[in-house]
RNA sequence: GGAGCGUUGGUAAAUCGGUUAAUACACCUCCCUUUCACGGAGGAAUGACGGGUUCGAUUCCCGUACGCUCUACCA
């Protein structure tokens, strides 16, 4: 089969907002298709029962736009199968509900949610299917002319798939390979519900077939419901033209067992979205990787090394490599746990490696948020080359350059205050005398000059540089001082030296 | 309970019957650095259990255990 349309289909999360997992199953369709030169293509789920907040669908456009994973054809993006939404359709869904009735392959089913919750209690592992289906109201026992009849009264129904007995439904999947399920063990899932909406099991046949999908991929929790997708296509458009599945691999609590949520993220303190996320009916905000100073890259190559890996132990991979080097058969089987630790690890690798301007506007915008503007463009850039390799994240140029533009707010007076003494802050003063009278501050030359002074006032240039060092940022942190000095210039330096000098009176 | 999927160090993982079982993150030690990092060298740490098949099993098969997913008019 050609691959021509690759397909990712999901709902938002339920407060809106895209996870983890999301992106990840977003990114291996986006790769394979690329990979194939097939098309990427996004549904998006809008239903009630998502709660499909206000915002969600143009943040999944955002967030996949940071991430460089741009849909071919999408809800957004228009394409020839208009329209896309789910909520759109329902006259598309009705009419092959309609037609699996017809076939009877679909049945009515007039049970209320109460009268369900009474049989599940009544009978153990209760499931509607051949087993139970009599004892039930749906046309299957009511017959024609009763069905009819409720059907005119305007009585409330769903309409059920109709599952054969006892036979074997084998899914063949890129990942896994054959799996079998028996029908007996699976029910009678609902396709269309009460309110004319179809379920999601009618709704991806469907739309995979109207819209000529080739490949779809989905999360491992689907696996059990493919045996009715798999049915549907047979009943409906033929086994042929199905999409070739593949059933990715959960992420995993870091700790514990169980599929990663935003609450895990919150309890242990990292993101568990792309990116910020408000949910507009509580305001609750889900805190993004893309907020919390991850670069684009680092944040995509993370995330498909979570099950995936090419073989050769090459860890750091450019989009334009995983795409051509991603594979199917490659993916894990089984679910891996989420590790911040490595996730923090790619993106300080990113940060050494792509170039200081690909970031250098957003580090700009952290630091105006801090109060400093940043004047001289060609002096930023070679400070944050200068600092970069001490950043895990993009927000951490701030603390580790911040100093180079505005006096330190706080300074680590205790680092020095313990060994302080009169020859020390002779030193010192001296060392300002020196610097007031050279014209241009050179790291070098200061670095001479330094040593010399302290050997002149028979101290140890080590006694001194972390004092100088503290006086000039604030901490014991940073490249090198005389780097720094030549930075900030001669007089920034005097001034820094004064001001502490007179705090350690 | 049932069905399906899975199980190599703490985490992510390589190996496609024969190796001292890679590598990366995290951890520890040392070197570099008169700061903090980066970097370099080294260390500790792994095949869930039991049966087969085989000259030989981490690798293939079968059980068991454990975990996960699903079992909604949610996706």
């Amino acid at each position: 089969m050609d691959i021509k349309k690759v397909r990712v289909r999901f709902a938002p999360s339920p407060t809106g907002g895209l996870h983890l997992g999301g992106v990840r199953t977003v990114l291996f369709n986006y790769l394979f298709a690329k990979q194939h030169g097939g098309d990427f293509i996004i549904r998006i789920e809008d239903t009630d029962q998502t709660r499909f907040v206000d915002g969600a669908e143009a943040y999944i456009f955002e967030t996949l736009k940071w991430c460089g994973l741009q849909p071919d054809e999408s809800p957004l993006h228009g394409g020839p199968f208009a329209p896309y939404r789910q909520s759109e359709r329902k006259l598309i869904y009705k009419a092959y509900a309609d037609k699996l009735i017809a076939n009877g392959q679909a049945y009515y089913a007039f049970d209320t949610a109460e009268e369900l919750d009474v049989k599940r209690k009544e009978i153990p592992n209760f499931q509607y299917n051949y087993a139970t289906r009599n004892l039930l109201k749906n046309s299957l026992i009511l017959g024609d002319d009763a069905t009819q009849k409720l059907l005119s009264q305007g009585v409330s129904y769903v309409i059920r798939i109709n599952l054969p007995l006892n036979e074997d439904v084998t899914i063949t999947d890129m990942i896994r390979g054959d799996v079998i399920f028996n029908t007996s063990q699976v029910d009678d899932k609902v396709l269309l519900k009460a309110d004319g909406m179809p379920t999601y099991h009618l709704a991806v046949v469907v739309d995979d077939f109207l819209m000529q999908i080739t490949h779809a991929f989905r999360g491992e929790e689907w696996l059990p419901s493919a045996p009715v997708h798999v049915l549907l296509w047979q009943y409906l458009f033929g086994l042929d033209n199905m999409p070739q599945w593949a059933h990715l691999p959960l992420i995993l609590k870091p700790d514990g067992h169980g599929k990663l949520s935003k609450r895990d993220g919150d309890r242990l303190g990292f993101p568990t979205f792309a990116m910020d996320w408000t949910d507009p009916k509580t305001l609750e905000v889900a805190s993004g990787f893309k907020e919390r100073g991850f670069l684009p890259e680092a944040f995509v190559n993370m995330l498909a090394a979570l099950g995936w890996n090419d073989g050769t132990g090459q860890e750091i991979f450019t989009i334009e490599e995983l795409v051509a080097k991603f594979s199917m058969e490659r993916v894990h089987k089984g679910g891996a746990k989420f590790d911040y630790e490595k996730a923090k690890w790619y993106n300080s690798e990113w940060i050494k490696k792509m170039p200081v301007a690909s970031y250098q506007l957003q580090v700009a915008s952290l630091f105006a948020a801090e109060g400093i503007v940043i004047a001289n463009d060609a002096k930023f850039t070679k400070v944050l080359e200068l600092v970069k390799d001490r950043c895990t994240f993009l927000n951490d140029f701030v603390t580790q350059a911040s100093f180079f533009f505005k006096a330190p707010e706080s300074i680590d007076i205790a680092a020095i205050q313990p060994k302080w003494d009169d020859k020390k802050n002779m030193f010192f003063i001296e060392l300002i005398r020196v610097l007031e009278i050279s014209n241009l501050l050179d790291a070098a030359d200061l670095e001479i000059e330094f040593k010399e002074l302290a050997a002149v006032n028979q101290l140890k240039p080590g006694e001194l540089m972390l004092p100088f060092r503290v006086m000039l940022v604030g901490g014991k942190f940073g490249p090198g001082v005389f780097e720094i000095a030549e930075m900030i210039g001669k007089d920034a330096t005097i001034n820094r030296i004064k001001t502490v000098l007179t705090d350690l009176k």
